[in-house]
DNA sequence: CGGATTTATTCATCACGGACGAATTCTAGA
DNA sequence: TCTAGAATTCGTCCGTGATGAATAAATCCG
């Protein structure tokens, strides 16, 4: 009966609320990703007003941003990486790194879900975009020094991007049943084949055979 | 004032209706994604009430598949390139086709945006999952025949996915600006050495040096 | 200490989107 | 012609993200 109390209003104790929002929203977003998250069943979870979501991040994009933005930045993983070894088996330990990283079931969830969200908005899309290519293909082009080493690098990112796509993505049979081992054997190969680049630069010369296929 | 007439009910002539709603869905759901769209806005522009879309598809995914079921699926594309020609030159000829079809602006918008939409919503990726599963990896396996026949497929897969994630899905640089030529002579190489497969199966030969970084 | 201000919280709604069920009217088949 | 089913419309439900007003605690400042 007791209808009382204070019920209204600021409430008494530390506004530890916001760090408390975005913990469960970071873990739902990660589990579940962006659309399957309802911002009422987060601020249930936190056991926190629907509006204080509002309050503190503005928007549903906002909260996801601000989850996003703590911690595993792939940057500092190729970075790792690059330091670490020489050119020579430079692929698989990307490749290994990449499994590793992705595969692991704390750190996995997040870039896919991140990534996902990347694709379809585009204002996050350019952001991933330019990250990539300032943190990973120029990077790369950095270490294998030679002419067209900005393609190389391209194509190497591009045969990466692949199997993140197709093991993660879309999860494709047979590429994601394979094991770390099967992984490494069957893709390093187009990896270090993308590093070395394609035979002859060919600048204009076209030897002779078919003048491609002009469409 | 006159409130009149037969309001309710169902309206005279054939029962063009189904095919007037698919006919805006699939529009719609590729020039902006099937998030963007919504079920009264294509009954709107179709001139059909709302719950029409309802009654001939269930729900909006059913219609976002039955609009997906027509036309333009990329199963095609692959047969027709994997009909012409020979293996040697194959690689190139699916780099161009990708090409060529991606990059036109009338069917590239349409792929990419069924494609980000399959990305967001795992239900929708399941279905294209499967269909390129069944339709281009086990097509390519039958192509190469050999040992690993599959896992070479599914490589050669992978390569053209990363192709099309970088190009398309990120637009990444260097690669969304190279001309088809250059995407040629960049990524074809990665394409013959998929298909090739790697040396020796190896089952469990590890050469020397570190035993794979243990995790 | 005591008011004024800022910060945190709650409640009440809004507008919109998808889905459904009941009612109605037309078409087709016996 | 009578009747079963197909097609169509309306009204409504429920869940979603977002916002504004009201309220209360915390903080500042003299």
């Amino acid at each position: 009966m007791n209808k009382s109390g204070p019920r209204r209003g600021r409430r008494p104790g530390g506004p530890d609320t916001r760090v408390a929002i975005l913990d469960v929203a970071r873990r739902r977003f990660l589990e579940d990703g962006y659309h399957a998250v309802t911002l009422r069943s987060i601020a249930g979870e936190a056991e926190v007003d629907l509006a204080l979501i509002s309050y503190y991040f503005g928007s549903k994009k906002g909260l996801f941003g601000a989850a996003l933005a703590l911690g595993a930045n792939p940057a500092e993983v190729l970075a790792r990486v690059v330091a670490e070894g020489d050119l020579s088996t430079f692929p698989e330990r990307v490749i290994r790194q990449v499994l590793a990283v992705w595969d692991d079931p704390v750190t996995g969830p997040p870039l896919l879900a991140m990534l996902k969200s990347a694709i379809d908005d585009d204002s996050l899309g350019g952001l991933v975009k330019e990250a990539v290519e300032r943190e990973i293909v120029d990077r790369i082009a950095g270490l294998v020094q030679g002419r067209e080493a900005r393609q190389r690098a391209a194509s190497f990112t591009t045969v990466v991007a692949g199997l993140i796509a197709t093991r993660y993505l879309l999860r494709l049979e047979p590429i994601v049943s394979m094991t770390a081992d099967e992984v490494v054997r069957f893709v390093s190969p187009q990896l270090r084949q993308a590093l070395r680049g394609p035979g002859r630069p060919a600048p204009n010369a076209r030897p002779a055979g078919r003048p491609a296929p002009s469409r």
